[in-house]
DNA sequence: ATGCCAGTATTTTACTGA
């Protein structure tokens, strides 16, 4: 099995780019964050036609996540028990395998915008109620996995500029820590359960070339569970569709199991 | 310190993103 996760910044402008993504690499659940689209205005049809099912969680002109699945996903979760958000961030849903049901989520984590903002709170209070959901999760299914897009970078070895970014959002302690306690949990960073050859980054910003430059972020992730780490076989950033014309500013993580 | 770029909603800019 292949699970991918994928911010598309806008599903109406990158729905050519991702149903072109997933033809030529298919994958058993696909994670989308940043839709864009009111709940109602979802393109169902055009991923049924290339076999594929999904469900969703949309909200008009932010946030908004989904699951593209080769099978429907049941005991569908939107957004977090229990944590009021009129943001539409989460979606999480339970598909068979030959190890048993396999609970996956799609996560948009808020971004936080600076430390002195209102957003910043609001990104650390989402994140602790991840957590305490997530245990209960864990609980309720030992073969999980959470992909998307934490926008927190988690050491320095994924920021191209440590220096610059220096206790800047996305890599401020209180976010590291919070990344950290997710990982206390019994998840595992799956780029990091194997060799690689590069950095990682699964995001570059629009602006100074910075995708030229490999002047990025590793903030997209997948984490597994305890029990689904000794399945995982691999982890990789597929970078090619960040060259796309009007391109997402993120591109794809994948993970891939023996399931 | 700010805009750089991109998308959305409304518009002739403002907000958000990361």
């Amino acid at each position: 099995m292949k699970f991918a996760t994928w911010n598309v910044n806008s599903l109406r402008v990158r729905l050519p780019q991702v149903l072109d993504w997933l033809e030529t690499h298919p994958v058993d659940v696909l994670c989308l964050q940043e839709l864009k689209l009111p709940q109602d205005k979802f393109p169902l049809d055009a991923f049924k036609e290339l076999g594929y099912q999904a469900q969703w969680a949309g909200q008009p002109t932010y946030n908004g996540v989904a699951l593209i699945s080769k099978t429907e996903g049941t005991e569908v979760q939107r957004n977090i028990p229990g944590f009021e958000d009129h943001q539409q961030r989460l979606i999480a849903a339970t598909y068979p395998s030959s190890a048993g049901p396999i609970r996956v989520i799609s996560a948009y984590c808020p971004n936080g915008q600076d430390l002195d903002s209102d957003k910043y709170i609001y990104k650390l209070n989402w994140f602790a109620a991840l957590h305490d959901w997530l245990q209960e999760q864990l609980e309720q299914y030992p073969l999980l996995a959470i992909l998307g897009d934490y926008n927190v970078a988690p050491t320095d070895l994924d920021v191209h500029d440590p220096k610059k970014w220096e206790g800047k959002v996305h890599v401020s302690a209180p976010e590291r820590a919070a990344w950290q306690k997710l990982i206390d949990l019994g998840l595992h960073d799956a780029y990091r359960l194997f060799d690689q050859d590069s950095p990682g980054f699964s995001w570059w910003d629009y602006r100074r070339g910075a995708f030229r430059r490999d002047a990025g972020l590793r903030i997209d992730h997948a984490l597994v569970s305890n029990a689904l780490k000794p399945h995982s076989q691999a982890c990789y950033v597929d970078k090619d569709p960040r060259s796309n014309e009007q391109p997402s500013d993120h591109t794809p993580v994948i993970v891939q199991f023996n399931l």
